[in-house]
RNA sequence: AGAGAGGUGGCCGAGUGGCUUAAGGCGCACGCUUGGAAAGCGUGUAUACGGCAACGUAUCGAGGGUUCGAAUCCCUUCCUCUCUGCCA
């Protein structure tokens, strides 16, 4: 959510910058102006009410305890009047709050300087290439018809007990995703990365804390007994561990990591793009976030992309780095570069990472501040990134690692596998 | 799941309708004192919104209600603890 005081104070500014989006704010932005004009304007009439009220409440204590009835009653009339008055202004003002929050609630994050203008994903700016793109023998298959060659993934299994995108891991295949699970935390961790484990369900207030509801409300799992949400990404839990909290400087930057499934309705999403591993409802991540000092959040962003790299290189993994351009960029991010590896049997880029600087406009939500060397309290930057993302890393190594003696396994991977070869 | 007890500032803790502008203590910061420190003394020490400011308003787990006035009374709800039950 962006802050009022800066669209009250840069308001030309901002309204170009999101036109980077392909959008058009400067309706919503006058409204906002309106709404939050009303509101300070409410305000203010009602807390004169108030005090004037509380100020002969308190001469109303003091006549009773004198004794002088009589002329308390008298005052008691007049604060009925002040009552109805506070009474409507309460209203008006928490109408007026009410539009301002919904009309804030539209209005996605401003884009930084660096985004580059553009509609969709064909605008995104390749920023980095790496890795050797691997020429396969005649007869290379997809991984879906890999995970049936070598029984490692049961999609139709999956179908059964559950249903469409719910995959089956067996054998290698459950050791391999396993020992993935494993060198990921790993790598995190001896980054400085803390690992937590957090819960996998989360309530309401947390859906809005990172801006999931109530835009993205259809995108969740919902349990309605308990209301609760199942997480479609660590970043829920994790980031609202410290929602509401005053940090202090001491404690900046904080760094965590976190293994989770994660749980996505993705309604409407079918096609031949979504065979296999390529899209599901039920994935394993791994992901990391940081908590930060303004001053440090880009060169913290420019880290975690060099920590993702580092990763992709040992898994020697032909990938390229996207910055996503304005009209690609999620909602509530300032700077996004998305990683993708080279699925060499699919002949296409497999989005496996995506590392985000969201500035303050999660936090804003969050109420996630830090008292500042200055004395003052300010919102905190918050970043998030994969770490990576499972199932299409695996769709990789497999297309990408077969011979026609079967799948090699990475040599980073074989001390968490305790074998070589999947055959 | 049942019975009982609770939730007050950074922390402990008093507070059953108006001398509460939340006592007192601890901690922290600054000052005095000192050769230096400790002790002692003094001052200060939450958050949000509005205001150039003085200041005002709100907040005692959360949300409603009663009242001229609520930390205090009533209702709802969440959470914690103790005991009992169930369970991996």
């Amino acid at each position: 959510m962006l802050q009022v005081n800066d669209i009250r104070d840069h308001k030309d500014k901002m309204i170009t910058a999101l036109a980077k989006r392909g959008i058009d704010t400067k309706q919503v932005i006058e409204e906002v102006l309106q709404a939050d004009e009303d509101r300070r304007g409410t305000q203010a009439k009602l807390d004169e009410t108030l005090a004037q009220s509380n100020n002969f409440s308190k001469e109303i204590g003091m006549l009773f305890q004198k004794g002088e009835t009589q002329k308390a009653n008298l005052l008691k009339e007049k604060t009925g009047q002040l009552k109805e008055k506070s009474k409507v202004l309460t209203e008006q003002l928490n109408e007026a709050a009410d539009r301002l929050e919904q009309l804030l609630y539209t209005l996605p994050n401003i884009p930084n300087e660096l985004v580059p203008a553009g509609t969709d994903e064909n605008d995104n700016e390749e920023v980095f290439k790496e890795g050797e793109i691997p020429v396969l023998k005649e007869g290379s298959l997809p991984h879906w018809e890999l995970a049936k060659k070598y029984d490692i993934i049961d999609f139709e299994l999956g179908v059964k007990i559950t249903g469409a995108g719910f995959p089956v891991y067996k054998g290698k295949g459950a050791r391999l995703q396993r020992a993935l699970i494993s060198y990921f935390l790993d790598k995190n961790t001896e980054a400085g990365y803390t690992e937590f484990q957090v819960p996998h369900l989360v309530n309401e207030a947390s859906g809005y804390g990172t801006g999931q509801l109530p835009d993205k409300e259809g995108q969740m799992y919902h349990s309605t007994v308990d209301d609760l949400y199942l997480i479609p990404t660590a970043e829920v839990p994790v980031t609202n561990m410290f929602r509401g909290d005053l940090l202090n400087l001491t404690d900046l930057p904080i760094t965590c990591t976190a293994y989770t499934p994660c749980f996505r309705r993705e309604a409407g999403s079918y096609g031949a793009h979504v065979r296999g591993l390529n899209r599901l409802h039920q994935f394993d991540k791994v992901e990391i976030v940081r908590i930060e000092h303004p001053d440090n959040s880009y060169a913290a962003l420019d880290g975690m992309v060099d920590h993702v790299k580092d990763i992709l290189r040992e898994l020697k993994l032909p990938y390229r780095i996207l910055r996503l351009c304005g009209g690609d960029l999620g909602f509530t991010s300032a700077l996004t570069y998305d990683f993708e590896v080279f699925s060499t049997a699919q002949d296409r880029w497999l989005e496996i990472s995506s590392v985000s600087n969201f500035e303050t406009f999660q936090a804003n939500r969050l109420k996630l501040r830090f008292k500042d060397s200055d004395g003052k309290n300010k919102l905190a930057h918050s970043l998030n990134g994969s770490a990576l993302a499972l199932p299409r890393v695996l769709a990789g190594i497999l297309e990408n690692y077969q011979t026609p003696e079967g799948i090699k396994i990475p040599e980073v991977l074989v001390p968490y596998c305790g074998f070589n070869m999947i055959d």
